[in-house]
DNA sequence: TATTGTTATACTCTATAACTATA
DNA sequence: TATAGTTATAGAGTATAACAATA
């Protein structure tokens, strides 16, 4: 496995880095990630959000709240978002018959095919952002940043506030 | 190594995870790290572009130009960050006598002291975003993501527009 | 009363164009 | 003419509060 040694050779020399913080690092390298996907998404209409939704949307049905969770965008702010992929016949929302405050979000087939078609511009993109790491360094990262992305739900941040 | 194994596990059973693209992934932890060090930075009264631009500085003088490009924000909105640094005295420009259209951005003793007093409030940070990996790993991913980093600084995406 | 979704509002961040001064 | 820095402006993204419907 020389993908681990060359790996963990940078940390050393990295002391000269820019990027001295593993958070800042993750800050940039997601607002360089949110570009790439907002110029190659432009042509089809669509911004980043709406493209993440429809990648949730694909592991099946499931409330808006909790669609909000999952990619992460407040839930307010996710209503929108659904609209314009309503209007467009991308998703469906139907009322939950076991409590009637609920929405379910479910993708649609029109929804379906359009996150078909644009498969290959994001395999394309995640190449492109990892053009710098081999095969099994790409498989690896993608584990480790899984990993984190799961963590980072649980906790909000060391921010205990009880009663305030 | 049993830290390799356990992340590259993740990958055959992440086809129900909501992010199936590493960059999409990059882009909600981008997120997430953006707005714990955005709560974190408050009461220093600075923001996360702030912290960037020290960081960087911590490397020593630079242009500019060359700072924007280091912590990949636009030369024109570093003016005005800049501005914020210079009027708390946490960083001094001065005219490139070589070429005198050029500032060269240097971190102020005043700086380097605030830094010193983040550094361990950005530690924690990293710390709670990491929670969920061993030592191993953290150095791992880091030694990735800089590596994607320095990748991304090259190439802007495949975009050549060589005469518009 | 608490929760889900919605709307309205204001604030921050970002991108673009135009200007000044130096080269 | 081209470059480094600045300014001004508009656009997109984000956060907060208040509301209606349902539990």
């Amino acid at each position: 496995m020389k993908a681990l040694e060359q790996a963990v050779e940078a940390p050393d020399d990295a002391q000269q880095s820019p990027c001295t913080s593993v958070g800042r690092l993750l800050a940039s390298l997601g607002r360089v990630s949110m570009r790439r996907f907002s110029a190659a998404l432009e042509p089809a209409g669509l911004k980043p959000r709406h493209l993440d939704a429809l990648l949730a949307l694909r592991a099946g049905p499931i409330t808006q709240q909790g669609l909000a969770e999952a990619i992460r965008v407040d839930s307010v702010q996710l209503v929108g978002l659904l609209n314009d992929l309503e209007t467009e016949a991308l998703i469906e929302r139907r009322r939950d018959q076991t409590d009637r405050r609920r929405h379910i979000v479910g993708i649609a087939p029109k929804g379906a095919a359009r996150l078909a078609a644009l498969d290959a511009a994001v395999a394309e993109i995640d190449a492109g952002l990892l053009a710098g790491l081999e095969a099994s360094e790409r498989i690896l990262l993608r584990g480790l940043l899984l990993r984190v992305s799961q963590n980072a739900d649980d906790e909000p941040a060391g921010e205990a506030c009880p009663t305030a």
